[in-house]
DNA sequence: AAGCCAGACTAACAAGTGTTAGTTTGGCAA
DNA sequence: TTGCCAAACTAACACTTGTTAGTCTGGCTT
C-alpha cells in the first residue's frame, strides 16, 4: 500500500517553513492559510488547532532522536563510535527535515499538553549522551574534562546544525558528519 | 556622574527575561506590564514601542561583540590566542547578559527597521572570524579542516551559551572559558 | 443520472493585540 | 503651602487572533 501525501501532510510541511522562518508564535493561521493558497478556515477541515501542528512537528523528531539514541547505546562499540554515530544521527535528521529541526530548538515551549513529556525526551537523551561520555573517560578514551562541558559543546554545534545545513550546497551527508566528527572530537590545533 | 537606573532600564530589563521565556512574539505588552507590577497604558510613559525595546537588547549586544572582534582583530597574537580571547569575549558577554543572548540569538528577525543593520554586523562578524582561522591554517598552527566548518562548530557552542550558563552555578568565567577553549581547540581523544 | 462528500468557501464570534488620549496622584522644589 | 511633574491610572480605539458554523461546488461512485 502506498502511503498517500495527504492535504494535512502538506499542511505541516507549509507550517514547518514558516514557523523556521519567523517562530511558531509569530505566524497566523491566516499566514499559513495564504502560504497554501486557501483561506484560513478551510484549513480546519484537515487539522484540529494551530496547537496541533506543532506538536506533529516536534514530538515525531523528538521521538527519532530518542530511538536513534537508543539503538547507539545499545550497541557494541567504542566511544568514538558511538559519538560518531551520534554525529551521524544528527546530520541525517537535520538533512531530512531542516525546517523542523528550527521548531524543535525554538518553539518547543509553545507545546502545552505535551510539553511534559518533550522534556522527559530531552533530558533522556541529553542524560544518555552524558553517560557514553563518563565511559569514555573511564576507558580512558577521552580527556578528563568535565563531561557536562563536553556535552553541551558538542550538543550545541549538532542543535545548531540547522541553521547552517542549508548554506552549504549538497555537501554530502557522509563527508559532513565526517567533517563534523574530526573537529569535534579531534580539535583544531594541528 | 552616577549613571541612574531608569524605570525604562527596568522595563527592557524585565522584557529581556520574558522575551527569553517564550520569545518576543508570545510576551504581550499586559504580560510586560503584569510583570513590572502596572497596567499596560503605563509602559508607554517610559518606552516608545514594543519593537523599541527589543531593538535595545539586540543592537546593544551585537555592537558588544562587533567592539570585540575588532580589537581581537587587532591583537598582535597567535591564531591560538585569538581564539581564546573569542571564547572569552562569548563567555563575558552571556554571563552578563545571560537573558538577552536569547533574543539576539532567536528573535533577530523580528527587528524591523535594524534588521538590516544587524545583518550587516552579524556578517561582518563571522567573516572577522573566519580570517582568522584561515590565518591559522596558512600559519600551520590549525588543522586544514574547512574553514567554514570550524567557525560554524566553535560558533555555534559559544551561541548556546546563554542556555547552559544559568545552569552551572558559580563556574568563574575564566575556569569556564578556560574549559571551553581547551575543548573547542584539542579536542576530547586522549 | 443521481447522489455523495472532500474540500473549498463566506461570515462571524469572542478574546486578545499594540497603542493613544486624557486624567489622577503623591512627593519634591520653590 | 503651592505648584510642578514623573509616573501611575481608566477607558477606549482599531485591528488581529484562533476558531466555529453553515454553505457551495465539482468530480467520482453507483
Amino acid at each position: 500500500m502506498i502511503t498517500e501525501v495527504t492535504r494535512r501532510d502538506e499542511i505541516i510541511k507549509t507550517a514547518t517553513k514558516l514557523f523556521k522562518e519567523k517562530g511558531y508564535s509569530a505566524v497566523t493561521m491566516r499566514d499559513l492559510a495564504t502560504a497554501m493558497g486557501m483561506k484560513a478556515a478551510s484549513l480546519y477541515n484537515h487539522i484540529n488547532s494551530k496547537q496541533e501542528i506543532l506538536k506533529a512537528i516536534i514530538i515525531s523528531l523528538a521521538e527519532e532522536f530518542t530511538q536513534g539514541m537508543e539503538l547507539i547505546k545499545k550497541s557494541d562499540s567504542t566511544t568514538i563510535e558511538k559519538l560518531n554515530f551520534i554525529v551521524e544521527l544528527h546530520v541525517n535528521i537535520t538533512t531530512k527535515n531542516t525546517y523542523g529541526m528550527a521548531s524543535l530548538n525554538n518553539d518547543w515551549m509553545h507545546l502545552e499538553d505535551q510539553l511534559a513529556y518533550y522534556l522527559r525526551l530531552r533530558k533522556n537523551y541529553e542524560q544518555d549522551f552524558v553517560d557514553i561520555i563518563k565511559a569514555g573517560i573511564s576507558s580512558n578514551e577521552i580527556t578528563e574534562t568535565n563531561p557536562e562541558v563536553i556535552m553541551f559543546s558538542i550538543l550545541s554545534t549538532l542543535r545548531s546544525l540547522y541553521l547552517w545545513i542549508p548554506k552549504k550546497e549538497q555537501v554530502s551527508v557522509k563527508t559532513l558528519a565526517q567533517n563534523l566528527s574530526d573537529v569535534l572530537i579531534y580539535g583544531i590545533n594541528k
